[in-house]
DNA sequence: CGACACAACCATAGGGTTGTGTCGGTGCTCTATT
């Protein structure tokens, strides 16, 4: 046990054992409250079911005042505080949503004000609204404990631009210890993390990366008819298993649950353009195991903690590894054999691109920005106004109005001329060219010769000692001729800073024999022939600068 | 970017080719009607 966590230690175990009835704790438990009670902020990556919620919950028993939980999805708070009730109905949690009307609002804010409630549950949208931010910070938070946390970055760009909004919320709260946790982060979700939610020389933990029964597995295909009758043979090989197939349409997720059904399996389709209530039934049934398969888009995932998923079937190539590993985490969290099979055509990888393709338009980023300089900040509502008067919609504002933000921070042009337009959106293509590397990372994944488990740990910076020996490269034999052992007799090293000469500067991500995976500054995540590079002395590891030593 | 629907085209019938347009994923919240 460290240094930083023995004066705590009694503490800890005493509140873990009396509020949740456990014994021991989990790695990265005891780090991670120790941190917190040195008033330290944490970033705690670590898979679903090893006990992220408990390490908030009890960090939130630990400090005095209520904790503002940040959570992304409504359902996702509502089965966090049932769980809450059930099994601790002393710690007393509330809610802040539309879900809730205004009587409800007033009534939880006045548990919490009393100090009756040890809990509560927002959206980063509701905390984007003045009047319950304001609310809020009356309270006096003692912790925020950010769930999902990689939603900041893979949501707050454009998607749900109030994510890139947290970190000055968390300072207008009075800047408590804040927790982020994820299940998956690799570098640059690290570096969002960090940034947006402003953590202060944060703690860092990752526990357990890899599933040791995942076996991972590529099926390449060439045409459409291929494609299909290589799912559903690899659904019907599923032997009876519980099983999700990943679809990248609404469309094509409809036809596969028709077929799968024809299979004679219990299935439903899951995606985001059904009503409400049938999206809560076929989630409940699934998890109570009245379905075998569901054909789902993305829309199935967060809160899906079914233990015994035997595979994860990918009908169409997902646009990023980060997505792919947080979809096939999904399986075999019991433990036992599981199987993610992604079904490769290659042309699917465009649709990645399109999805990840939009920048703002050069009219409506000057529109915001002259519009943003017009009106007071301070005025309430300004977001939405900025957005009327520049006749620009809500969602494209906020985003131009947060890469606006992030161009001020790292000291480039501001203001409202041609060169601060020009700023914004060179930030937007810079997040853009990151997004298409990320698609091509997972081209490299699909038509990789390594050991695919070795691969997806490399690009989440996790070292890579051994072959997995399960996923299909291994098994067939062809990873071994790409294995050099552990050493690696390469001029870099992982998570070592380099330079470019086109590229500029980067972070070494992933080493093998043959080649190196640089993350980029500003072109994201390239992989370079070794000898190329060396040849041609394109890349040079850069001195470490004496605060880092 | 690419799949797909639909229309126009050729030319004396209807099926292939070419061109044009549309659509594609993830969720919160607010507001006005049933």
């Amino acid at each position: 046990m460290s240094d930083a966590v023995q004066p705590h230690a009694e503490r800890i175990r005493r509140t873990v054992k009396r509020f949740f009835g456990h014994d021991a704790l989990l790695p990265g438990q005891a780090e991670t409250l120790a941190a917190v009670l040195e008033g330290k902020d944490v970033l705690l990556i670590s898979p679903t079911g090893s006990g992220k919620s408990l390490t908030y919950q009890a960090a939130g028993v630990l400090l005095e005042g209520v904790t503002v939980v940040v959570s992304p999805l409504l359902a996702l708070q509502q089965d966090q505080m049932a769980g809450l009730g059930e099994r601790h109905p002393e710690l007393r949690a509330a809610r802040l949503s539309s879900a809730e009307t205004e009587a409800q609002r007033a009534q939880s804010l006045e548990r919490a004000r009393t100090g009756e409630l040890e809990f509560l549950f927002l959206s980063p949208e509701q905390l984007g609204n003045d009047e319950v931010r304001a609310a809020v910070a009356a309270l006096a938070p003692s912790l925020v404990a950010v769930d999902e946390a990689h939603c900041v970055s893979s949501w707050g760009h454009d998607f749900r631009p109030d994510y890139f909004r947290l970190g000055d919320i968390i300072a207008e709260l009075g800047s408590p210890p804040v927790i982020a946790m994820t299940a998956t982060a690799a570098l640059p979700v690290r570096e969002d993390i960090v940034d947006r939610l402003r953590l202060r020389d944060p703690q860092v933990i990752v526990t357990g990366f890899e599933r040791e029964n995942l076996a991972l597995g590529v099926v390449r295909v060439t045409t459409p008819e291929d494609q299909r009758r290589t799912v559903l043979d690899l659904v019907a090989d599923g032997e009876g298993g519980t099983g999700i197939v990943y679809c990248r349409t609404r469309r094509s997720a409809e036809e596969y649950a028709e077929d799968v059904a024809a299979l004679g399996r219990r299935t439903a389709v899951y995606h985001a353009g059904l009503p409400q209530r049938r999206r809560r039934e076929v989630h409940e049934a699934f998890l109570a195991g009245d379905f075998d398969i569901i054909a789902a888009t993305s829309a199935f995932g967060m809160g899906i903690d079914k233990p015994d998923i035997r595979f994860v079937v990918h009908a169409q190539v997902p646009e990023s590894p980060d997505t792919y590993y947080q979809e096939v985490g999904r399986a075999g969290r019991d433990g036992e054999p599981a199987l993610a099979a992604l079904v490769y055509r290659s042309e699917d990888l465009s649709l990645g691109r399109f999805f990840s393709g939009g920048v703002p338009n050069a009219e409506d980023t000057a529109a915001v920005l002259r519009a943003a300089a017009a009106i007071d900040p301070s005025s309430s509502g300004w977001r939405r106004q900025v957005s009327d008067r520049a006749g620009v919609g809500v969602r494209t504002s906020a985003r131009i109005l947060n890469l606006a933000e992030q161009v001020a921070e790292s000291g480039g042009r501001t203001g409202t001329g041609k060169r601060a337009v020009a700023a914004v959106l060179e930030r937007a293509e810079a997040h853009r060219r990151l997004q298409h590397s990320r698609v091509d990372m997972m081209r490299g994944y699909a038509e990789t010769t390594r050991c695919r488990s070795g691969y997806l740990l490399g690009y989440f910076g996790e070292p890579v000692t051994r072959l997995c020996g399960i996923c299909d490269n291994c098994r067939t034999g062809v990873a071994e001729l790409a294995w050099d052992g552990a050493e690696k007799s390469s001029p870099f090293t992982p998570q070592s800073p380099v330079t470019h000469d086109a590229f500029g500067p980067g972070v070494v991500t992933d080493l093998e024999e043959d080649r190196v995976t640089v993350l980029f500054e500003d072109v994201g995540y390239k992989t370079l022939a070794l000898d190329l590079v060396e040849e041609r002395s394109l890349l040079e590891p850069v001195a470490d600068s004496p605060t880092s030593s």
